[in-house]
DNA sequence: TCCTCCATGTCAGGGTGTTGACATAGCGAA
DNA sequence: TTCGCTATGTCAACACCCTGACATGGAGGA
């Protein structure tokens, strides 16, 4: 069962390997972020968060592409566990913006090693400027698709 | 906002890059697909079906990358519709294989040219070897992230 | 033969993300 | 000033998919 039979084209289909390839890396970078309790959008919210304190809740969750509402949930569970800090009160308009703790730098660091690890390991096959190429054919399907260029 | 800020390094991460296309393509796919009233995972469904008739539930289901309830239940709404038959009986075993019927390779047929149309569109800015080169780079990208090799 | 192991289909429960909706705070034009 | 318009945060409801579990049917070894 495992190859042998016949695949048909599926494996031939630019999208199916694209599907197969994003699920993947999502799959790896569970199983790294598992020992330290952070799943995927949580790390990422981490991630983004530190490139760019004080974002506010809808602004992390356009950068993350998803709603509002997950990513409040997700602000929260990390809130909860100290990783980020929220003001109360607005300090203008609604926007609460929010900024990592030392605890959450501190685990970010780990995180992201371990991400990068698994990155590594995805793109060991490739020279730089293969993995250069592959970084512009991906960002060209992404325009290619997108309607509103 | 739309894109002239600090996007930081985020735009150069393979695995970013990635999740997006992956996200734009499915997108994509599911508005080329919403006046067929068909999600992603029944017209793939549909699209293995054709390739390989008689398949069971749970062979669909390793095919798609889904769960034998997910496949379930998206096998129960293309039944129910009637672009899938079922025995109610297995003819041996446990398995029920199931076959397209006219109707479902009807559909298939015009849903196919649309998810065609979503790829080509996608694949616009690459030659003929550029597309040969993505398949394969995506295809190493997963090869070396799978654990059993 | 009988018995153990494996695969299949199905049911129940939970987690996560989404759409829809609402109240509130700032901004700009009449 | 006052009236929209937009954006934000939050709540509720729904859909989707997964993990866990169970009963049944076949195949292979003792």
């Amino acid at each position: 069962m495992s190859q042998g039979e016949t695949v048909g084209p599926l494996d031939l289909s630019v999208g199916y390997l694209l599907k197969r390839a994003a699920t993947a890396l999502r799959t790896a970078m569970d199983t790294a972020l598992r020992p330290l309790d952070l799943t995927v959008p949580q790390y990422s919210c981490l991630e983004v968060l530190s490139q760019r304190p004080g974002l506010s809740n809808a602004e992390l969750a356009r950068a993350v592409f998803v709603t509002r509402q997950s990513m409040n949930l997700v602000l929260r569970g990390l809130q909860d566990r100290g990783l980020v800090t929220r003001p109360t009160t607005a300090p203008q308009g609604r926007a609460l913006p929010s900024t990592l703790t030392p605890a959450g730098r501190a685990q970010l660091r780990t995180a992201s090693g371990l991400v990068r690890e698994v990155e590594k390991r995805m793109l060991e096959p490739f020279s730089a400027a293969g993995r250069d190429g592959l970084l512009r054919d991906l960002a060209a399907c992404v325009d290619a698709l997108t309607p509103q260029e």
